[in-house]
DNA sequence: CCTTTACGGATACTATATATCCGAAATAGA
DNA sequence: TCTATTTCGGATATATAGTATCCGTAAAGG
């Protein structure tokens, strides 16, 4: 099916809510999880991958939490999506070629040692897809949220995030 | 892991094949999947694909096989990765606004019928690599092959296929 | 008539995604 | 000091998707 986990869309959705976050503010794994009717233990995982990414930080004890690690100009779509989902190409070549029965030892390492049009094509387009969200920063999407959702609403949330930590 | 299948390598592969084979001339499953050293029934599913995509055309009986339906200039890398893939966006939206506690329904309502910028931003990633793929077309990459594979080497192939069908 | 082929459905096996659980270390507050 | 809370990492269980095989049917050629 070639889809991303659902930890992408939960990891987008926690970072912004922590970059519109007043400074200093930690909000804990539990809190965020709750807030997006996500399971705790699960949502936790990508935040720890976040964390290890450097994009978010984790303070320990109570009144502890997460907070942004980096200024959300900082952060691309990428950098967040390839925390949770890793980097790796979605073509994995098997070097098929190196089968075909036709081909003599010496000619397979000849051929293996050019580069592939097929494999080349396929990276490109990867290429592509991370070009664009390379392209688009978390302050971005902080700024969509705050044109798109009205004010009523986010007031409300922010309300119920400082009610509970 | 968010990882293309390896049916959508072969198929390109076979794509490939048939592609440069001359006018007329059919190629069975089995001798693709021999050529290529995958497993056969496996191969055939995703030469099914292609068949019902309307890419390759299968023919019944002994002599018979896939050819080419369309020509090559005419089928795009999209159209074969599509075919055996399917057309799903790699980023599934689960609707997690909806489930937020701190929204009543009507403001729920409200905001799932706005465009999201999450989804929005993923989504148009993914068209970019869509995009991609489909600037390259199957009769491009008859011509790199044509390029980058040695001469001899493919008269090698087209001569064990021609021993087997 | 017999063989070969594509086709479609059913089935088994394997890897990954999803989800939960636990213990350890750190920290704030009583 | 003691307790509660939190992140963190590892281990484990479950569900789902990818991989692979099998079988029966229909069509076509020799
Ligand atoms: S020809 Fe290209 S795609 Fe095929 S196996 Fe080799 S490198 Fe991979
Ligand atoms: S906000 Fe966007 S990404 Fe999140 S659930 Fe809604 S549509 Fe999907």
């Amino acid at each position: 099916m070639m889809q991303l986990k659902n930890q992408v869309e939960w990891a987008l959705h926690c970072c912004s809510v922590l970059a519109a976050l007043p400074e200093g503010k930690t909000v804990p794994a539990k809190v965020l999880a709750e807030f997006h009717g996500v399971p705790r233990e699960y949502l936790a995982k990508a935040m720890q991958g976040l964390a290890q990414a450097g994009i978010v930080a984790g303070t320990l004890g109570p009144t502890g939490g997460y907070r942004m690690a980096k200024d959300p100009s900082d952060v691309s779509f990428l950098d967040i999506v390839e925390a949770v989902e890793g980097k790796k190409s979605t073509f994995a070549c098997s070097e098929i070629r190196m089968k075909n029965p036709c081909m003599t030892k010496q000619e397979r390492k000849c051929v293996g040692e050019r580069p592939c049009g097929i494999a080349k094509v396929m990276w490109d387009a990867d290429e592509a897809w991370r070009e664009h969200l390379r392209g688009v920063l978390l302050s971005d999407l902080v700024a969509a949220v705050g044109e798109e959702v009205p004010s009523e609403v986010l007031v409300k949330g922010e309300a119920w995030l400082n009610d509970r930590c």
